[in-house]
DNA sequence: TAGATTGTTAATCGATTAACAATC
DNA sequence: TAGATTGTTAATCGATTAACAATC
């Protein structure tokens, strides 16, 4: 589950991990076998110091002068600090579409998230599979979390429901949330939780808008 | 759509923004009129100096000593702040899942972001209506936006579709992208991308989950 | 008045960037 | 060798926090 040689890392790193390795995934496919920090940072248009720093955070071996950092090696420590060479199991609370997409999304294997079942409070929905992951009625939630040993909860409900949803999840033993209700959970110390904060990038690209309008006045 | 006497705000002030609000929200249907910078940093765990300085940014009248400030003018200045309280127009391309919760959610109305129209390349999906906005052919896609000026454009098609459905956005005149796919785009400079970017956040679970376990070995 | 709360100025902290010596 | 590229040490920058005087 936990990788090991895990150094701490900055949070501004960590962000910028996926990007490096969606770009190295890329090249992966042509001739090229190594490459240099600095094309990375061109590519990226991101600093050449701080893609060293960050690589240099994940790479086992260092990059070489003149011939840089091996790919292979650089996503294969990419993707070892990024958990996706082990696969976390997790579960869903309200399959809704924003829920049902993230449910039936193929992509989170390749991140090491496994959605292994769904609840909702509508039976209509109950027994229902997608992707062949069943829905389950929210009665069996702690007991199917602590049966399993999950930790990771997702919550796709509405706003006025997310914190009892989220308060059934700490009986349920789950101690990372991954929150997309727009809404701001209280957990006590010691539980994480990740809001998928949507309002705050509408409040940027409001903001650029609104800057971009202004200027051309 | 852009308001008024915005002086710059810093990225980190913005992303709190959202939250500031949604607290005065739920304290709005009390009967208290007035809250202090001390009571709110309290709430939300957030340093006192910091709420003060990130209200400062938002409010028209400052606050009082000893009175706090007005709840309704802060409501009101952070809504401007975010532009909420405007209206801006989007369209959407890629109406699978993730597509349609995003097109159905009448939750965007609230954050002053209303989407018109989607978009896929999926035939049977032509001219069906979602909560009475149409889906359209990818061929309308540039002309609708340039005749609309839509300025705002979401994309929500798998990773290697994303760059050519993002080439034909800047084509319809559009200058805020949001996207959802898990690809970085390139785009010339004044153009302002904003990525919800998913597995930046599992990649925080994950780091969080292998800190966990690791600590508690 | 007394003191809770404000806004500001200065100190701290962490992340980014610049400068540079080391090396293949 | 020469020079492209590395990693490190120091300088800069911006955001957070601490200290404090002002005020209702």
């Amino acid at each position: 589950m936990a990788g090991k040689n895990r150094k701490p890392i900055s949070i501004q790193t960590l962000k910028r991990l996926p990007n490096y390795l969606h770009y190295l995934q890329t090249l992966n496919n042509k001739e090229v076998t190594n490459i240099s920090a600095t094309t990375i940072a061109n590519s990226l248009k991101l600093n050449e110091v701080q893609v060293r720093k960050d690589l240099a955070a994940v790479s086992m071996a260092s990059g070489k002068p003149r011939t840089g950092f091996n790919i292979n090696e650089l996503i294969k420590g990419i993707e070892s600090r990024l958990g996706y060479d082990s696969k976390d199991e997790a579960v869903i609370v309200g399959v809704g579409k924003l829920g049902q997409a993230l449910f039936s999304y193929r992509g989170f294997q390749t991140y090491g998230l496994n959605i292994i079942a769904g609840f909702d409070s509508n039976p209509n929905l109950y027994n229902v599979t997608i992707e062949g992951k069943l829905i389950l009625p929210m009665e069996k939630f702690v007991n199917l979390c602590q049966r399993m040993m999950i930790h990771i909860g997702i919550i796709t409900v509405p706003a006025d429901q997310a914190q009892s949803v989220c308060d059934l999840m700490l009986a349920g033993g789950i101690i990372a949330i991954w929150n997309f209700a727009p809404m701001n959970l209280r957990v006590p110390n010691g539980i994480f939780v990740k809001n998928e904060n949507m309002s705050a990038s509408l409040a940027m690209i409001s903001q650029f808008l609104a800057e971009h309008f202004h200027e051309s006045d």
